[in-house]
DNA sequence: GTAACCCCTGTAGTATACTTTAGGGTCAAG
DNA sequence: CTTGACCCTAAAGTATACTACAGGGGTTAC
């Protein structure tokens, strides 16, 4: 049995973030030692690691409760996971999709500036300040 | 003279967004009316488009002063300018780049979910839970 | 003179995933 | 028997960019 201070450095987290997880329903409620200390069997560890690869590809803590409900629940099936890594992919794509976006206009205006000269004559701060398209007068 | 409905209405946000741009330094503190209201030239609806855009490629508010800093420091050069956008530019690329991977991971778990049967036997599950490796057993 | 609509200030709430703080017990070693 | 490391709870703070709320005054038309 371990203390929530073997945990955290076995799962690589804070002792806070494991009080935190159990808050949130993330990890079982842990029994207690006669002092009131927390006890862990030592596959929690495993449990926190499933937490961490889940964030990694993107999943909330939200997210990641719905999946752990579904590992528990007998009526689930295999789609209702793929379900949810599917509409997280798309969740992805949809960010990349936008930061691409942010990329190519930030991309454009950095090769149209000369990076000399004073900032008056900014392209970038022209691009950022005209009306709507790339290139227009002031007024 | 516009009130700060008009500016709103003009250019797309709300009243309350105004008095919070004031209060983060974002837009000139504008005169007031003998009631007490503010009283906008027309000029500064350019000066929220120029925000808004600044926004929609990603800089941060804190970002945007810098940049509006930059416009009126006259020892200030395009260089500067140009060195906020690169910065941003690489920040942009950097979360590209985060997001790929987990498309990627996201993208091959999901091709290998067969889509039936019990969670039990879902291969991506099984990866959450997984060591490091994308295939191991579960202990 | 009153309804409908606008404006004001200051403070608190929203979402996410923690971290920090305050205040206080427990345990092993020397 | 005290020191240092560890554990406990509950509440508040962090970052970002607003939004909402509470409570109150101004303006315009009928
Ligand atoms: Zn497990
Ligand atoms: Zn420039
Ligand atoms: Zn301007
Ligand atoms: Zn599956």
């Amino acid at each position: 049995m371990l203390n929530i201070g073997d945990v955290a450095r076995q799962g690589g987290v804070s002792v806070e973030t494991l009080r935190y997880y159990e808050q949130q329903g993330l990890i079982e409620t842990p029994d207690r030692d006669a002092n009131g200390y927390r006890k862990y069997a030592p596959e929690v560890v495993r449990h926190i690691q499933f937490i961490k690869r889940a964030q990694d590809v993107g999943f909330t803590l939200r997210d990641i409760g719905d999946l752990l409900s579904l590992k528990t629940d007998p009526g689930a099936s295999c789609s209702d996971v793929r379900d949810r890594a599917l509409g997280k992919l798309s969740e992805i794509e949809e960010k990349i999709d936008v930061l691409s976006r942010m990329r190519d206009v930030l991309s454009t205006w950095t090769n149209a500036c000369p990076s000399t000269g004073p900032v008056s004559a900014c392209p970038i701060l022209d691009a950022l300040e005209a009306r709507k398209g790339p290139a227009n007068a002031d007024r």
